[in-house]
DNA sequence: GTGGTCTAGACCACG
DNA sequence: GTGGTCTAGACCACC
């Protein structure tokens, strides 16, 4: 479910994060849904249970999950963070194709582009 | 001509080497060209002149520029850089892509923001 | 009558705690009235007995209500126990005051709040 | 200018945040103006480093201040910081007044509270 | 020297 | 057992 890649260069604590929000926002983790305790999942990642602890502080603080002392953590239910995350996903969209523009890239070349992605995912 | 963002995370030195990347590839600075010193830099910028070595350094294994030794450095004319360039911006798009569509995105409200993003480039 | 929110940080006890001194301070509980068993409220909140076992421990040490053993815990009559809650209230109320003055808002701006949820409570 | 209270029950790293918090926003600490760093403030305090750095992650995620690697932690300069910052207390100030009210608080006491605090504060 | 990350080990409150 | 906090000590990138 989980996983560290060490080649990375971001912090494991914030590769952790990341893809329990994934998890989250793609509704693979549904809403009140445990998510491994902090302890276990050290354990079953070989790191240091403060790292996990401090990837879920940050997924607490920005609202994907919720912590309750002595029982778990869980899958916050809102639905309105969905939006928020679509919209920072689609303004970060349109600063890249800002950039990709200015490097003398059509606007044609990036829907080509985007409609290989969409091929390759519908298989 | 360069600037640094002290509330960006990137280190300085690679914000200066993006900066002149930036500069060489949307050709403000052309083939040949004299960069400013390393001192002078400094002077300017009023950081290390360290930091603008290794930026320098790093624009060279690039292959973005070459140095001659006691006189400066200098833009390199490679018209094949630019090609690579632009396939690494399409594939960072292509991810991006990805992403947004995992998220529930459309491919017709990505276009949607490409029109959006071209139109207000024209004006 | 009583209800849990495992999103507040404060400890389930506390909660239960508080939410019976509000009943009984606001006199919804009244004087001798015989408050729910250990048992029955443990089942039906599906937690754990000591858990609300704890929380009336703290009642009875605070004053609000007095326990017979095999019988049951009871709302202890005390009227002087309301004075000593709401001067306790009106420090806690200065010293938000205090900071808020200490943040630039002037007491009119305070006033004017007050009248505000003051109406607002008379609807 | 920085001081734990070890009776205190919340976290030294929050009391910390806090403190700085009062400081930046009551113009003590202006905009760009240098915190002492992670080290010297843990050796001032007789603390550990990482507490006074948890204490400033958490400033710098809130916007109250921004870091730069291998120089230092800086007052973020944001007006609209404190507009916000405003508008939380007089939420919480109107939370509070409500609840005075419910336990039979008059508005003109409360009104009577203020003007006291105020006249202390004149002197 | 400075901030940032991570590990190891400990203690506490809670349930 | 579970989350939360803190300490001690270490290493890294950056300037």
């Amino acid at each position: 479910m989980i996983f560290i890649d060490y080649s990375d260069k971001r912090p494991i604590y914030e590769q952790i994060a990341d893809r329990f929000q994934g998890l989250i926002l793609t509704g693979v983790l549904k809403a009140d849904e445990k998510l491994p305790s902090v302890r276990a999942l050290a354990v079953d990642l070989a790191i240091n249970p403060n790292t996990i602890q401090r990837a879920f502080t940050q997924l607490e603080k920005e609202g994907f999950i919720y912590s309750v002392k002595g029982i778990g953590n869980f899958v916050q239910a809102n639905e309105s963070l969905k939006q928020k995350q679509k919209e920072k996903l689609l303004e970060k969209f349109e600063n890249h194709v800002e950039l990709c523009m200015k490097q003398g890239i059509t606007k044609e070349e990036l829907i080509k582009h985007i409609k290989k992605v969409a091929e390759e995912a519908e298989e």
